[in-house]
DNA sequence: CGTCACCTTGACTGTAATCAAACATGGTGG
DNA sequence: CCACCATGTTTGATTACAGTCAAGGTGACG
């Protein structure tokens, strides 16, 4: 699966720091669904994604399976300051990668290397203050709270989009969600019967945010109960109107 | 509700290097229920616990809490790379913590503070595994692997004693693992009659664990289904023999 | 044009939530 | 010392949100 492109050197810059000398950056290319490491693997690279995009995950034994963070064009990941990989990760699809040797942050002559370990911190820092909002999300809040919170993120991310277009699918958002493909398909259809978003074109991943304001008032907060059966947008109304 | 002791010095020794200088550490003493810094605000002060034990968590507008983590005596908590802090901290019984104020780590001067970031580093960092773990719980788990998983790791941090006394009560567990009181509950009595655990004495926060091997295989993993209404245990028996 | 992957929708089920009541515990003050 | 009350836990009955099972649709690609 994974197909080394080349390896030519490139000057990052901003990311020098992080491994503690000018850096010589390999360009790699992972197609759609290659391991690009899994979980407890040594962790011997950092990534910097150039185009594509990265899931990483958990496993439990029968499958069930966790997506902690999606990554996107320009970010960084795979630091860890252990000396395993903690998730593994998969490119959603045809990603290309700037990959650097991480030095070890709790090695010997860590001392040496100040601005390496403040980089890494800032970095961890990130990944813990979305995790611990993560928690919140996945322990006390509602499918159309999760579905909104995830559409909020993403239009951010994406520095909002007039046509935002996702590149996971149904089964990807339902593993960041805590929920199942289902689930998430008719909470989209509910958001789109009320013209908070539309479907672009005929791929259902392009997507056209009408009331960002209601998205993010939903994902905050909403009374909304989902309506299975009887008529479909009662409760919904309701709970949309606050 | 702040009870404030005494104010004498405390050397720690291992914390020192935390905030960079020879540290003064204060006592303070909180009162059950009592908050000990609140979410958004400046964090000045890193916390370790003397006796007692703190949780910390976030709240929904509507007053959904999830518990992020639970701190117990030896656990240092309050440790921020950024401005304020993320959580709120409230003492779960009466609690004596030492205090002392966390120099900024990304300030003008950082750099002249090499192991204290490298403290923080480690603490944080043990903060976001201990998160992403939990992510796995919240989005993927079942109430009874949920339970099961809760006494395992409080089995662990108190060192797997005979009788393991829980400070926090129903409420706490389940807004630690996204669950109900009644359904704790019922977990907690579906294990006592798997004779899995009972309880010691009258209080219902004093267990005996009779067999840790198996509960860490529910935690993990397990086919279990609950057993609301019939025969009790028949679906049990058979996911607790696995 | 047929197959495959992905998404949506419908019917039904089940796990955990909700609503409710009983019981235990522990502290307080009479 | 005990009655009383607030708090916390268990248990039962029922509900509901999301899951499961199943079918059908659509687009991509060979």
């Amino acid at each position: 699966m994974l197909d080394r492109v080349n390896f030519q050197t490139n000057k990052t810059g901003e990311l020098d720091l992080l491994i503690g000398e000018r850096a010589f950056w390999s360009d790699f290319r992972y197609l759609r669904g290659a391991e690009i490491f899994g979980e407890a693997e040594p962790a011997e690279y950092v990534y910097k994604i150039r185009s594509g995009s990265v899931r990483t995950f958990k496993l439990l034994p029968d499958g069930r399976r966790q997506i902690g963070a999606f990554h996107l064009p320009g970010d960084i990941f795979g630091v860890e300051s252990g000396e395993v990989y903690r998730f593994t990760a998969e490119a959603i699809e045809d990603t290309t990668v700037w990959i650097a040797k991480l030095r070890r942050i709790f090695g010997e002559c860590a001392d040496e290397n100040v601005p390496a370990s403040k980089d890494v911190l800032k970095l961890i820092a990130r990944s813990l203050q979305h995790a611990e909002n993560h928690l919140l999300l996945l322990g006390r809040q509602t499918s159309l709270e999760k579905v909104a919170a995830f559409l909020t993120e993403m239009d951010q991310r994406l520095h909002s989009p007039a046509v935002m277009i996702l590149p996971m699918g149904r089964r990807d958002i339902a593993d960041y969600l805590g929920l199942t493909i289902e689930t998430v398909s008719r909470v989209f259809s509910i958001l789109e019967r009320e013209r908070i978003l539309s479907f672009e074109g005929l791929r259902h991943r392009e997507i056209v945010l009408h009331s960002r304001a209601k998205l993010a008032r939903l994902a905050l907060f909403s009374e909304l109960k989902l309506e299975y059966r009887g008529s479909r947008d009662s409760n919904l109304a309701r709970g949309l109107a606050v």
